[in-house]
DNA sequence: GCGGTCAACTGGTGAT
DNA sequence: ATCACCAGTTGACCGC
């Protein structure tokens, strides 16, 4: 007996929660405290019309009793509410999602022997969860529009889609990490160019200081391209020094005036 | 089998 | 205390 087959009966069998609050979707918006209200809450199999009681679904923790509802989706809303409101979540079988050459998503089920065995034990893995492309594009339009959900739009949407609205608001925290993380990355790339770009000019730079020191050295008198340590500076040479910087092919600062040893620094002067 | 993707979770933080 | 958000992590699923 497959999916088809419960669709078409129209009815929903559901094994989850019944929380002591209004709903689970209300409970769930305590978010930080999921454990904990899940703790309180007790399992439940509810029998009922399809696409009532979606918002029982909850996720599966491992280490958590296993809450998931058993329930199939008809047919007809598949392509939206396929897999989380039931398929996806059920706790002894999970489902295989294929794409046909059409772009239309087929479920196929398929008996986990992990699943039964964990229904042994009581324990249960989580299922992933597959979003249909109708609830992506949904999700993504909304992104658009708003990065961040306020609780009313949340449960608007979450009930547009039949999913929790904790689920939305995972999609939404999720969906901003992934749009940081390519910001980031683009930023990435763009200090990379950067840092070649500043890299070359820098290397450039260098180069043409290397070029002018030469030419400055080469037009340079044969005094100024002695060791310094062979210059010794002239106590009154501001005069001359000055003159000297005016005639210097850089014309930059006034230079001092040095003489050499060698020469004869009263005549210098 | 392995790596990538992504839903879902955990724990921390700031705002109210 | 509660809530929303975030960074980091986990685990299921999928394509290769």
């Amino acid at each position: 007996m497959g999916i088809d087959d419960f669709s078409q009966t129209g009815l929903v069998l559901g094994l989850g929660l019944s929380s002591p609050s209004s709903s689970a979707a209300a409970g769930d918006q305590k978010s930080k405290k999921p454990a904990a209200a899940r703790k309180k809450t007790e399992p439940s199999l509810t029998l009922s019309l399809s696409g009532e009681t979606f918002d029982q679904v909850r996720p599966v923790r491992k280490v958590d009793f296993d809450y998931n509802k058993v329930s199939c989706t008809d047919r007809q809303s598949a392509d939206l509410y396929g897999q989380d409101s039931g398929a996806s979540s059920f706790s002894n079988v999970s489902v295989k999602r294929e794409r046909e050459t059409g772009g239309e998503e087929v479920e196929i089920e398929r008996v986990s022997s992990r699943a039964s065995d964990e229904d042994d034990d009581g324990s249960n893995g989580r299922k992933k969860l597959r979003l249909t492309k109708a609830q992506s594009a949904l999700l993504e339009e909304s992104f658009k529009h708003h990065s961040t959900l306020n609780p009313k739009q949340k449960q608007e949407l979450a009930r547009e889609l039949k999913l929790r609205p904790r689920q939305v608001e995972v999609w939404f925290q999720n969906r901003r990490a992934r749009t940081k993380l390519k910001q980031t990355e683009v930023d990435c790339e763009f200090l990379k160019k950067c840092c070649e770009t500043l890299t070359d000019e820098n290397r450039r730079l260098q180069k043409e200081l290397q070029e002018l020191k030469a030419l400055k050295l080469a037009q340079a008198p044969l005094y100024m391209q002695l060791p310094a340590a062979t210059l010794t500076m002239c106590p009154s040479c501001e005069r001359i020094g000055a003159e000297n910087a005016a005639k210097s092919p850089f014309n930059m600062a006034p230079k001092p005036h040095f003489y050499s040893p060698f020469t004869n620094p009263s005549a210098a002067c």
